[in-house]
DNA sequence: TCCATAATTCGAGTATTATCGAACTATGGA
DNA sequence: TCCATAGTTCGATAATACTCGAATTATGGA
């Protein structure tokens, strides 16, 4: 049955490459990306890829849907929203701070182009 | 200068006794706790505490100060919020989902005794 | 049927992290 | 001064995680 951990979500997104895909990802919506979208955006190795993609599936925070030959994946919001949830909680001697609302505005359809946003910089300085 | 990513961030926390450690100071509040205590509390041989607190002080998501003989260490919740607030961008096409305002609640002072709400499950299944 | 493409799996090599006993460095009290 | 305590650092070992070429498994089009 499989129970995730937070640190297993934690550990997952706390690698460069791997939170690179995620955060292309979650900008590319319902829809998703097929792997090799994906591979050449950031320009990783076929086997390297499906590794990262394997583990980010496996802990949940993705999820790939076959389309013929294709393999499109794309983000599972609450997931996410769980585990900032989970972040959040604690703070305030057991209140939480903010609403967990994440997924509720998530898949947000790309109306029109939108301004392609901030690269997928994880390198941020914070 | 040292600068910090998001990814170093997310991999500091993503190891069950970082992250427990972490959630930890985050109950404690703004007086922290000394390290022995951290590691009586988690049943931690003190070369494998000092191994974690100083890894999550490297990333600047505690802080420490020396107490006489002792040294309180503390979260550092501006990180966390700066954090939170990466991982909630760009989900909407580019426009905040939550507003990021952890910090301004989080040094909560312990007013009364606070039922000593959840133990410090980092497995919660989520 | 045959070939090209999409993606995963295998396997081997490399690199990074984690663990923790033992030695070491303060600091404060007797 | 001497000892106990709080913590860190060192160093060696063990365990995981990452990378990626090559082989493998679909799938669809010619």
């Amino acid at each position: 049955m499989e129970t995730i951990t937070a640190s297993e979500l934690l550990a997952a997104l706390g690698h460069e490459t791997r939170l690179a895909i995620y955060r292309m990802l979650v900008e590319a919506g319902e829809p998703g990306l097929n792997a090799s979208t994906i591979g050449a955006s950031l320009a990783l190795p076929p086997a390297t890829l499906s590794f990262h993609l394997a583990h980010l599936s496996r802990v949940g925070l993705i999820k790939g849907r076959q389309v013929s030959r294709f393999i499109f994946y794309a983000a599972d919001y609450p997931v996410m929203d769980q585990l900032i949830a989970f972040l959040t909680h604690n703070c305030c001697q057991g209140e939480t701070c903010l609403p967990a609302t994440a997924s509720t505005c998530a898949p947000a359809k790309p109306k029109a182009k939108a301004k392609l946003s901030a690269p997928h910089t994880t390198k941020a300085s914070l």
